[in-house]
DNA sequence: CTGTTAGCGCCTTCAG
DNA sequence: CTGAAGGCGCTAACAG
C-alpha cells in the first residue's frame, strides 16, 4: 500500500530525541501533497478546505495511521480541550451520575474530563487544583462551595470558567449549579414535625472536609430551633468511618443509646438510612410507627425498601449537564446571563416517615 | 512584593499569540538568577541542583506564582504523565472502586488519570481509545478483554503498556489483571446444586457490549450442562434497561412467568438480585425455602439484606491498585515478570442460597 | 482556499 | 553543578 519510507523525511539531526519517530502532521501533509497548515485546518474544520483536498487528506490520515498530538495542539493554540473535575469520591454513585452528565455533554464537543477525588480530605482539594492547573484545563468543575483561600485564589488565577456545585453560596468563585442543603434538611424536619414527630435526632458520618454534611446538620438544627425553641437537638455524629450501610446500623444504635426517646432519625445520607431501615426489622423496631427514618439523595435503594425511604431527591445528573453547558458556552467564548443556577431538591415522602 | 514588570521580559514580537502572557519558566529563571535549565532540573529532581540554588528557585516559584505547563513538558519529553482509563460506566460503584484504587496509586507518582465510559456500547470503546490516543497517555487501563480488531490494533500501536481487567483471556493485548467470570458462575451453580436446587434460572440485563455478562451466562450454561446433561437451562435476559434494583424485580417476575417451577434464580449482578430479594417478601416468596437467589459483585447491600445475599466477591479495589503497579513499573522503564495476574473471586454463602 | 513563517514552553543533548 | 542551543508537533498570523 503506502510506501513506509515516505513517512520519515524529517532531517536526521543529531539533536533528535523522539525515539518513537511517530507519524506527524508533516507526514500526512506530504502524503496528501499539501502543507501542514491545510492538514491542520482540515482536521479542525473539514469544511474549511476544498472537497478533494479534504478527501486526499483523509486518505493520507488513514494510510499513515496518523493520530493527532493534542499536547502540541494545546501548546500552539493555548487550548487544552480538557475540563478538570474534582469530586469528593467516585464511589458514591450519586456524584458518579453528575460526572456522567458532565462528560456526556462535554465529550461530543471534543472536551475530555480529568477526574480527581478528595476523599473528603480538606487539603487534597487544594493540591488537586494545583496539579490540575499544570494541565491548563479550559474549565473547572468542582463539587462544593467551600474551599481554602488559596484554592479560591488558584481557581481565579487560572482565568478559565469554574463551576461549583452540589451546594449553595452567594459568592461563588465564578459560576454555580447547586441547591441548598440547608433548606433541604429544613423541609425534612418540617415534614416530620407535620407528621407529629417531636423527638428528632440527626445522625451521620461527618468527615472534616464534608461541608455539605455540615450544611445539612445546620439545616436540621435551625429548623429544630424554629419548631422547638430552646430545646437542644439530638445530634449523633462520627467524624470518620466508611459511608456504608453497616455504618448506618451502628449510628442507629448509637442514637437509641444516647437518646432512647427518639421518635425520628434524620440521616445525612440514604446509604446510612437504608442500612438502618433494613436493620429495624431485626431489632424489633416498627417503621414508621415506633420510629421514622429519613435519608438524603434518593439512591436507587430508597424506593425499593419496605417501607419506602422518605428522602430528598437531587437532580444529580442534571447538575452535570447544566454545568457542562455553562462551561461550554464560556469556553467557546460566549457569556452566560445567569451565573448561578438553583436545581432545587424534592422531598419524596414514602412510608418510612 | 515582586516587581511585576520583571516578569514580562519576552520580546513583544508582532507574531506573539499567547494573550494570557502567563508566567513561564523563563520568568522563574530570571527571578532566581539562573537559567531555565536549572529551574527545569530543580522542579523535576530537587536534589540535582545546589541547595541554595534550589532555595532561590523555590522562592522565585512562589513569588511569580509559577505553574508548570505540562503540555510543553509533554511535548519536549515525550511523556504525558497521564494514564487513560476506560470503564463501562462510572455509576456502578464496583468499577468506581477499581478506579479509586488505580488513581490512589498513580496520583502520588505524578500520573493523572483520564476517565472515559462506554455505557456498554460496543463502538464507543474504539472511539474512546482513538481520541484518548491523541493525548499520548503513558499507559492504558481498560475493563474488559474483548475489543474490536481495530481497538486492539490501536492499543498495540500506541507502544505504551496496557492493562486489561475484570475478565480473563489467554491472549491479552499486553497485561492482564482479572479473573474468570465463567469460573465464578460455575462455582455459583455448583453451590446451588450442592444445596439441592435443581431448577436453576439465569437472568440479567445483557447489553450487547457487556462481555462479562456473557461470560457469566456461559459459565452458568456450562455448569448446568455438566450437572444436568441435555437439559435446556432456563435463561431469561433483556438486552436493554437500566441496571437498577427495580429491573431485578421485573426480571424475577419474568422468570416466574416463563419458568414457574424455578427453584433458584442466578442474577448477573447484585443490584438486580437485591431488588428481587427485597421484593420477594411482598410477593409471598420465602427465600431460600421457596426460591434461592444469588448475585454477583458483593455490593454493600448484599450483606445487609435478610437473608443475606449469596454472591461472588471480587477484589475490586485491588484490581485497580495491582493494575497501577504493573503500569507504573513499565512506564518507569522496568519490566514485569508476570504480565497476567488472576485476582480470583470468592463465593460468599449467605442466607439467600 | 492554500502556503509561509515563527513561536507556544519546556526538555534533551552537549559543553563547560 | 550549571548553561547554551535547538527541537518536540502543532497552529496563529499574515500573505497570496
Amino acid at each position: 500500500m503506502s510506501d513506509e519510507g515516505q513517512l520519515s523525511l524529517r532531517k536526521a539531526d543529531s539533536r533528535r530525541r523522539s525515539a518513537t519517530r511517530a507519524v506527524t502532521m508533516a507526514d500526512v501533509a506530504q502524503a496528501a501533497g499539501v502543507s501542514t497548515q491545510t492538514v491542520s485546518r482540515a482536521l479542525r474544520d473539514p469544511r474549511s478546505v476544498g472537497p478533494d483536498t479534504l478527501a486526499r487528506i483523509e486518505e493520507a490520515v488513514r494510510e499513515t495511521r496518523y493520530v493527532q498530538n493534542f499536547a502540541a495542539s494545546h501548546l500552539a493554540s493555548n487550548r487544552s480541550m480538557t475540563v478538570a473535575a474534582i469530586i469528593p469520591t467516585i464511589s458514591a454513585s450519586i456524584f458518579a451520575e453528575t460526572i456522567q452528565g458532565l462528560t456526556d455533554v462535554l465529550l461530543p464537543e471534543g472536551y475530555q474530563v480529568f477526574l480527581g477525588h478528595t476523599d473528603y480530605m480538606a487539603g487534597r482539594e487544594e493540591s488537586l487544583v494545583r496539579s490540575f492547573s499544570g494541565r491548563r484545563p479550559d474549565g473547572f468543575f468542582i463539587i462544593g462551595t467551600r474551599h481554602t483561600q488559596e484554592t479560591t485564589a488558584l481557581l481565579k488565577r487560572t482565568g478559565v470558567p469554574v463551576v461549583e456545585s452540589w451546594s449553595w453560596t452567594n459568592r461563588p468563585v465564578d459560576m454555580l449549579v447547586g441547591f441548598s442543603n440547608h433548606a433541604a434538611l429544613m423541609s425534612v424536619v418540617d415534614h416530620l414535625v407535620g407528621r407529629g414527630y417531636r423527638r428528632l435526632a440527626f445522625t451521620g458520618v461527618m468527615k472534616p472536609g464534608d461541608h455539605r454534611a455540615k450544611e445539612r446538620l445546620k439545616g436540621f438544627q435551625d429548623a429544630h430551633e424554629r419548631h422547638f425553641p430552646g430545646v437542644t437537638p439530638r445530634v449523633v455524629t462520627v467524624t470518620s468511618g466508611p459511608m456504608v450501610m453497616a455504618t448506618g446500623v451502628e449510628l442507629l444504635k448509637l442514637v437509641r443509646e444516647q437518646h432512647p426517646d427518639t421518635d425520628a432519625v434524620v440521616f445525612v445520607s440514604d446509604v446510612l438510612a437504608s442500612g438502618a431501615l433494613l436493620a429495624c426489622a431485626g431489632m424489633g423496631i416498627s417503621v414508621p410507627k415506633d420510629l421514622a427514618i429519613t435519608g438524603f439523595g434518593n439512591y436507587d435503594i430508597a424506593g425499593q425498601l419496605t417501607p419506602g425511604l422518605t428522602t430528598i431527591a437531587i437532580a444529580s445528573r442534571r447538575i452535570g449537564t447544566e454545568s457542562a453547558n455553562l462551561l461550554l458556552r464560556r469556553m467557546q467564548g460566549g457569556d452566560v446571563e445567569n451565573r448561578t443556577q438553583d436545581v432545587g431538591f424534592e422531598l419524596l415522602v414514602r412510608g418510612s416517615a
